[in-house]
RNA sequence: GUGCCCGUAGCUCAAUGGAUAGAGCGCUGGACUCCGGAUCCAGAGGCUGUGGGUUCAACUCCCACCGGGCACGCCA
């Protein structure tokens, strides 16, 4: 609200003083025995005004005060320009937002998909994952309220040799339960969770599948696993108050010819050819990387054939645009994807891949790697039972996905003060607490006055409040939510500061407090609003 | 070897190219007999991996190197 406010004047002003071109400026919050509001402008006109930017900024500055809501504008450093701006605009705002509870809302115009969470169904859900289904959930809420109607969608690999292994591996331990001394599978899955499906299929079934691995058999196995794991991980999900709109079947692909018919239209286009048996696309036509096989030797299709299908299903389904959440170890895919999207005359920027590195985890003094297939792994559901919901999303929301986060399991289940969740969520119930008061006190809060001083610490409260939408904004931009739970422990922090400084609500001062409680309406609004973009809950008491 | 990501306080992490690099935890010492002490205030703790470069200004951008991760499959 003030930047876009002070932006206007800025151009405005410079546009007086016969400036024509403007360049793309910054408006900062500076440290506050400098200002409210800061810019940078007159740095960036220096060179092609060729003058100096101490100039520059004392006649911009002198432009700016004549503004009516600008109380002053001063040149500091080597040409920083320092605002302040006058306590009426400050309750204009405050006035503002709240008669728009949620202000930082954007209509929303366009169609995008996120995929996200595609795990092989083959174990359960990894604290790994756990990282993508939290990152990506918090995402989408964010597009949400920034003008996208998002579509979640996970992927299913239901098809090919990943979940053929899983149904052998059950199988395999379906026989050892009869005493049957069958190795698993090389590369078999060695996780427990197999075990206890075995004995659900020999309870259920009895012997009726014993030494018989046939085409029937494998079937049998591979579903009874997929759908069990699946069933295990919509439960998951759940817990975490995630809910996919979609779940796409690869297999569906196959059965519904997509796949035939990408295979169709790359031949048509020249775009494949025969090497050692298999089928290879040209991927190296379009980009830097090497060729890829489609179809192996065995006639069986590869997961680039049905990744290809699937996406060209996405593009029919009219979405504006997809954007696919992958862990930092299918980096290697984005080339090859973005070139088939090109061979099938879709734009490159139809797809737009986001990826975040993996969490390592600590387990005592040990760095664990986690493997599925090995069944070295912790579950997100420990996690969760160990350190609650809130805190399993707020900590995997609070990293930069960019980073490669180290994750102490032990202090995840010390529900200790370690987690910032509470610090905000505390913020929270306090405000809540001091409207309780409030009403114990009979204080009638009235309409705010028509005029009021501002302490430093209220200002702060109302700057911060305003940035919401910046901040969501840089996120849909750079895709860090990290920057969200910064922001809410800033929000906190502020509100904090100022309620150990100031009593809300005084009977003595029925004007203050009514401006000081509407003052924490806002910042409750704000907080509850942040939270539940992330998933986390705002208690009004804990 | 090639490509991408990371390297910041003892630990876990922040910092749209901006002014004195910040939080939490841990450590030390404090806080109103008025609204929640899960809070607040103060202190100790840093050559932002190393060396160059660009810029009025570099943790941030560019180059080289060091260290860690990931990927370079007829795996997904």
């Amino acid at each position: 609200m003030f930047r876009k406010l002070l932006e206007n004047s800025i151009t405005k002003s410079l546009n007086r003083l016969g400036v024509e071109s403007i360049p793309i400026f910054k408006i900062e919050i500076p440290d506050e025995n400098f200002g409210d509001y800061s810019t940078n402008v007159a740095f960036l006109l220096a060179k092609s005004l060729k003058k100096a930017p101490r100039e520059i900024a004392s006649s911009l500055s002198r432009e700016l005060e004549k503004e009516q809501y600008i109380k002053s504008a001063t040149v500091a450093g080597p040409g920083f320009i320092n605002i302040i701006l006058t306590d009426e605009v400050y309750l204009h705002a405050m006035k503002e937002v709240l008669e728009r509870r949620f202000f930082w809302k954007v209509k929303p115009e366009t169609n995008v998909q996120f995929e996200f969470g595609s795990a092989n169904p083959t174990g359960p859900f990894t604290i790994g994952h756990g990282r993508q289904l939290v990152f990506g959930d918090v995402l989408c809420r964010i597009f949400s309220a920034r003008g996208y109607r998002v579509k979640r969608e996970m992927y299913i690999n239901d098809a090919g040799r990943q979940i053929r292994l899983l149904g052998h591996s059950l199988w395999v331990r379906y026989n050892q339960l009869f005493g049957k001394e069958i190795p698993l599978p090389e590369d078999g899955y060695q996780g427990e969770y197999l075990v206890d499906m075995a004995k659900e299929i020999k309870r259920e079934y009895g012997n009726k599948f014993l030494d018989s691995w046939d085409t029937n058999a494998q079937e049998f196995f591979s579903n009874f696993a997929l759908n069990k794991m699946l069933q295990s991980m919509k439960e998951t999900l759940n817990k975490l108050g995630i809910e996919f709109d979609n779940y796409f079947s690869e297999k569906s692909l196959v059965i519904d010819g997509t796949v035939n018919k990408i295979l169709e239209i790359l031949r048509k286009a020249s775009l494949l050819y025969e090497k050692d048996g298999a089928l290879w696309f040209k991927v190296s036509n379009f980009v830097n990387d090497n060729d890829k096989v489609v179809l192996r030797s065995d006639g069986t299709h590869t997961y680039f054939l049905t990744d290809i299908a699937y996406h060209f299903n996405k593009y029919q389904r009219g979405f504006d645009k997809v954007y696919n959440i992958w862990g930092s170890d299918h980096m290697g895919h984005i080339p090859r994807m973005k070139a088939a999207l090109m061979a099938l005359g879709i734009s490159e920027d139809f797809l737009e891949v986001i990826i975040h590195q993996y969490v390592n985890i600590k387990k005592g003094k040990e760095i664990v790697k986690m493997s599925t297939r090995k069944g070295t792994f912790s579950t997100l559901d420990e996690l969760i039972e160990a350190a609650g919901i809130d805190a399993t999303r707020y900590f995997f929301a609070m990293f930069d996905p960019d980073t490669h986060m180290l994750f102490d399991l032990d202090l995840a289940k010390k529900k200790s003060n370690e987690n910032p969740v509470f610090y905000v969520q505390y913020a929270h119930a306090r405000i809540s607490s001091i409207f309780r008061t409030a009403k114990d006190k009979n204080l009638h809060i009235g309409i705010l006055p028509d005029s009021y001083n501002f302490e430093p610490e209220e200002k702060r409260l109302i700057k911060i409040v305003l940035e919401l939408p910046s901040v969501l904004d840089s996120i849909t931009e750079d895709y860090k939510v990290n920057r969200l739970t910064n922001y809410l422990e800033a929000l906190a922090s502020t509100f904090h500061v100022f309620y150990n400084k100031h009593l809300v609500a005084d009977p003595e001062n029925p004007r203050r407090s009514t401006l000081r409680l509407k003052l924490c309406e806002l910042t409750r609004n704000v907080i509850a609003d942040g939270l539940q973009l992330l998933g986390v809950s705002a208690p009004e008491s804990m």
